[in-house]
Parts: structure tokens; sequence; C-alpha cells
DNA sequence: TAGTGGTCTAGACCACACT
DNA sequence: GTGTGGTCTAGACCACTAT
């Protein structure tokens, strides 16, 4: 056995371009800083044009680099750490100044079907929907849309204002007044609708990290949060136990270059 | 304008696809069933395979979809409710029958940078690092490294068992014996190891969701644990207050064929 | 207008799982 | 063997951003 290893014989070239790009952010790359562009890198790695492009997707997936079309594939800076709050301080737009939730839109419409079953109400009953937006460091790092049942917010006047930023501020009070007994929360991945894309300034497709949330009061479920999260930029924190709630997340922030 | 949309004038094919796709898995498909291999269903749609495998990987992404080489592409159950555990039951192999951790390994090495930076010691502190493997429904679902710093469990004999399953649960014995005082959770979007895509029966860079635990115990932080759940099969599920623990995720167990 | 990443094609060969 | 999904190529054109 040399310095050479026999046993990659058959390691996908992405893979290895994966390993070797890694490195070389690693060494000798800033944060912010341009790659060559992708033409220009796979001639220099003697591959195809798709096969470096497989190696650079999956390093955006992990967070390690940004593209952009039209501008060009940057160094991305470490995730951030997102809190996913274990306790409901959250109808109101985020006390501090770093967990905003932005109230954009509110209508009125019946849930999907998958929402029914979880909000525990027939399929074709009315909900508010409360679109609202996440922000962390001035950047959108999740879209939500949170449904809750008409029946949940009865002293909601229906002509108080129609839609809009208001209305949705409107249902956060009323929910606020309910108090709140208990959440429910479930993590999985999905990929961007068009809509949230465009809310978190992605292309459609792209992945995410959907956060679903049941919120308990009095009699059952009060409503249900559907919060799509950039999973290239985030990483999703909890403070489950009353431990020491440590920075960790905040140390992070660092950043070596423009 | 007629029947058709105009606004879709410039939608990617592969984005169209996937939409068409999925509406076919709603209504033509059961759970369990083989679709019609890549290069027909291209023919079948007029793109080429490499767009059609475009639209199939992201419906594997979203857990419709399974694709195994060799076999072919069959249609994914929902996806799996997995507890990640808010409370401390978790040195134990499992308690129920359904949330069994189970040891494979365990190997006494100095930690990687990163790790060795989340439990605050210096980076080449020796630790104990086990494996173990997360079944669910007899499917390994998770696998995880658990680095315990040797400082944590002084009462552990270096000698007692070399290496092995058995050290394994002589490691988190003693780790048990020092009770916990709370811990630190964060999920990111990662993709898999080597290692860990053959625990998790996938392919090298595979999707996964990596939750990463701090655990503490009287004067600081006493492991960190390194977990990768498979992103395509599961939903990590966290019951954060003291709500009710409804089902919500046995409930979906109802499987429709083969 | 020039340069970037995003989409798409029509092939080819390979690794793997069945039979 | 045969058939499947996985990898790879060498092009082409498009959508977007910046200048």
């Amino acid at each position: 056995m040399g310095t050479t290893q026999l046993e990659s014989v058959q390691e996908p070239k992405y893979w290895h371009l994966k390993t070797v790009l890694s490195e070389a952010l690693d060494s000798d790359f800033a944060v912010g800083e341009i790659l060559p562009n992708e033409r220009d890198l796979a001639a220099r790695f003697g591959v195809a044009r798709a096969t470096l492009r497989q190696a650079l997707e999956q390093l955006e997936l992990e967070g390690r680099l940004q593209r952009r079309r039209g501008v060009g594939t940057t160094v991305a800076p470490p995730r951030v750490g997102v809190a996913v709050a274990a306790v409901q301080h959250d109808w109101a737009d985020g006390g501090g100044t770093d967990e905003a939730w932005q109230p954009v839109e509110c209508t009125t419409a019946t849930a999907p079907a998958s929402v029914a079953a979880l909000l525990d109400i027939v399929a074709d009953a009315p909900v508010h929907v409360v679109r609202r937006i996440r922000l962390t460091h001035g950047q959108s790092v999740a879209a939500e849309l949170l449904y809750v049942p008409t029946s949940s917010v009865p002293e909601l006047s229906a002509i108080d204002v129609p839609s809009g930023p208001a209305r949705a501020r409107s249902v956060l009070r009323e929910l606020h007044r309910r108090g709140l007994d208990g959440q429910d929360r479930s993590v999985e991945l999905g990929s961007a609708r068009a809509d949230d894309a465009k809310e978190l300034d992605r292309l459609p497709g792209a992945p995410v990290l959907v956060v679903t949330t049941r919120y308990f009061a009095a009699p059952g479920t009060v409503a249900v949060s559907v919060a799509t999260y950039r999973a290239d930029t985030c990483r999703l924190t909890f403070g489950d136990s009353g431990a020491l709630e440590i920075s960790h997340d905040e140390q992070v922030e660092t950043r070596q270059a423009s």
C-alpha cells in the first residue's frame, strides 16, 4: 500500500470532486469569496460541466456554497442557528430583534386536507390563513402559513379588516388572548413551493426544512403552523429542557470575509 | 386564452413533470407499487431521461418515491414519525419496542475539532466514540456517533473490554449513572457520509437530517451525539411542552399495499 | 452586451439485483 | 444474462444579473 489509496478505485467522480473542493474551500477560500465559473472549474478538473455541477449541488446542500444565477458561486457563511421556540412567545412579532416573525397577509379559506386532519376539523371548515416571514440578520430564513380555524377566534369580527397584515395581526392578537396549553412539533425535509421559494429568495424546489407545529389550548387544537426554513442556510435549534442556554448559535457569527 | 394556462409558459419541464407525476401517484398508484422504468417514463413524456430523473429526484427528496439500483422505482409509504426524545430515557437501549438504539461499536480516539468545541475540551483529548443504530419497524432509520470524553466516565476501567458492543454498553451505563441535567439540540440538513450511508442502506450523499445533541451534567457538557436520520423516510417529532402526546405519528401506519 | 448559473438533450457505459 | 437505476459526456439554449 503506497501513499495513494487503492480502495478508492470506483468512487464516483463527482463524489471525489466534492471532497477535493470541500478541502479547497477550507484551506484556500474565505467566506464570501467567488469561485471560478462552472465551465472553468469543469475544465480545470477535466470533467463535464454536469459532473462538476453534481459536486457543487452537494456542497450547496450542505451549506458550503451559495449559487446565484447571473452572478456566480460564492463560499457560504456557516449556517445560522435559528431558535425554534419551545415556549410560546410566538404570537407576538418576536420579542427580541432576532426572532421577528413579520405578518404579511391574511385570508380566509378552507384548509388543505392534511392540515384539516391535524386541526381535527372537517375538511371544508373555514380557517384564517396567516402568512408570516421570519427574518434573521435582515435575511428572510423562513416562510410560514398559520392556519387558524375561525372557530378558534370567535371574537374576531369578520368585517374588521378584510385582509392584509392588519388582519393578520388581529388574528394573532385574538389567538394570544386564548393562551396556550402546549405544542407539538415535527421536522421533515421538503422542497420549496413556488410561493415560498419567492419569499425565501430561492428557486422553486430548493430544499427546505418543514416545521409543522400544532398549538393546543382549552378543548383541543387551536392552530396549526407550517413553516418552511431554508435548509441551505439554517440550523434549527431547540432548547429542549430547562438547561443552560449557552450561546452556541451566536458564537459562529465570526465571519471571515465580506 | 384557451383551456391551457398561459402563465405556465416558462415553467421548467422537470417541474411540470414532477407535478404531473405527483398527481398520478395520488390517484393511480398504491404504496409499494412499481413505476415503469426511467427510459419508458421519459419516452412516454417525451423528455430526455436526465430531465425525467430530475423530477424523480425531487419526488424522492419529498419522500414520495423510493429508488433502488437494479430493482426499480416504487411508491414510498408516508414518512415515519420518529420521536426525538425531549427527556432522557436515552441511554438505555430504548424502553419501548419502537425507540431502540442498538449499540454497534465503541472505540477510543480524539474527537473531531467541531465536536471538541461543543464538548468544551481540548482538541486532542481522548473520547469514547459509541456507534449506535436506531431501528423503527425493523428498519434502520438513523446512525449515531456518541462522543463521550473519557473524563466524563472516570469509573470506566480502560481494560474492561477493548471495543465492540459490550464496551459501548459499559460507557452508556456509566453515563447513565451520572444522571443528566439537560440537553440542547439542533437539526440541519446534511448528506450521508459513506459509513452512515452503509448503515442506513442508502448511497453516499443521500440527504439526511443531522441531529446534534449536547448532554449536560454537573459541571458541564458530558457528551455530544451526532445522529443522522434518513431524510427520505423520517419525520422527526418533538414533544416540546407537557402537552397531550397524541398519536399523530402512529396513525399514519395504515399502509395501502405491499 | 457579456458572463453567470439553470435547463435540456441524446447518447454511452457502469454497478447492482434479480433470475 | 437481462433489466434497473447511477454516472458521465459534450454539446446547446435559456433566464438572469451586472455593466
